[in-house]
DNA sequence: TATTTTTATTAGGCTAACCTAATTTATTTA
DNA sequence: TAAATAAATTAGGTTAGCCTAATAAAAATA
């Protein structure tokens, strides 16, 4: 019923990994993931399946359970809602709160998610646009809104695009932007439409009001 | 410069012990605080004076060094910061909060009791009535008063006698209050200045106003 | 399909933090 | 002070969670 520090994560990243793509894990994507050797990755796999919170399959990878997923979830809406307290309540930004949400995500507590949640004003998203899934294991309706909609000065993550043209997915490739990365708009610009981004941390880049609006955000 | 949990909780141990009675605390009171074996203490012993966070004497017992002191009043100042969060913020009560506090004890992040304390108000006492150091290792001054001042439903601590009569301290013994021992006034007999009392978390008992007037608590 | 490359697994080790049982050292008490 | 008791220590062991190096299996490519 309850999981160590470590058999957390390991839950946490292969749910993490079956939302962006494939729904399953593989031993070496969990190892990255985390930052282990894959070995590692293996004697955990077989811990996790004797504990009924994941089934694996040598070549299709890990799949977590229902009781799995269910763990998993709870991290996850642990991890954003300490991400709103950090944020909101002791004034963190969206780049130093992560590290101290990846501790605050293990403490145990029967009701503590849903005291927070409700001290919080009932937040859906965290500060990174990411929703927060709710104590029944639902997540909230992602608005699909184009990145042409998103104010100067927000972060939001690409759900997808509008346009599936090679020479669209092509650029977007080149950009290294793909399902799940993180865009924060640094300005916009009025007279065409153009916006300026930073992709991911560190890369800035400007682009096209027709690119804008073919990706979809949340 | 950083410690293991482990670490840490020994440091908190032989601080507590410290503080009620003598400076050094032996191998065996510090695998008692810690529900250990008196062996492993002597491991983590070694660990510890390695690291210079303590000194050690077979005899005299473990005392904590300037950076050990450092590091354990830091780990009290943030157990007792979250128990203010849990208790004020969250709603619970004062004997669900310790738990999750052992575990918010040991996060770690750069100023992260800082923004704590200003967001809680600065607090100087915990939800106990325990002391919360401040960020240069002061503790606020311990306003002494005796039992009988203290409000119907409030909760305090023992901090010492007035009366240091033999048939005084071996009643004190009887009832099992020591130095720290939680009191809790449940009601306050006006007429006689007695006041019925809960010793730790289940013992009733009637007090008379002489006893009353005889302990020294915060 | 044969070869190369990638991925998964096994075998064997390491460290932190605990344990028990046996022994040594201190402290009490007769 | 000697004997009894209590406390500290040592020796040896366990488990979780990681590692490296070697091998086996799968997938990709020539």
């Amino acid at each position: 019923m309850t999981q160590t520090l470590s058999e957390e994560n390991y839950l946490k990243a292969i749910f993490h990994i079956g939302k962006q793509g494939q729904d399953k894990a593989s031993a070496t994507s969990i190892a990255e993931a985390l930052g282990n050797n894959p070995a590692s990755v293996v004697d955990m796999i077989k811990k996790l399946v004797e504990k009924k919170l994941i089934q694996y399959d040598k070549t299709k990878g890990a799949k977590l359970t229902e009781k799995g997923l269910k763990a998993a979830l709870l991290i996850v809406r642990k991890h954003r809602l300490w991400e709103v307290f950090l944020h909101d309540k002791l004034g963190y930004h969206w780049d130093e709160i992560h590290e101290m949400a990846e501790q605050l995500e293990h403490i145990r507590h029967d009701d503590l998610a849903d005291r927070l949640v409700k001290f919080l004003g009932f937040p859906e998203y965290d500060p990174h646009g990411d929703p927060i899934p709710k104590s029944d294991g639902q997540m909230p309706r992602i608005p699909k809104k184009t990145l042409s909609e998103v104010e100067p000065g927000k972060t939001c993550q690409v759900l997808g695009v509008k346009d599936t043209s090679t020479a669209f997915l092509q650029y977007l490739l080149q950009l290294n932007i793909g399902i799940g990365t993180k865009l924060r708009v640094r300005s916009k610009i009025e007279f065409d439409g153009s916006m300026n981004l930073t992709i991911g941390k560190d890369t800035d880049v400007s682009v096209s009001k027709k690119f804008v609006e073919s990706i979809l955000v949340a």
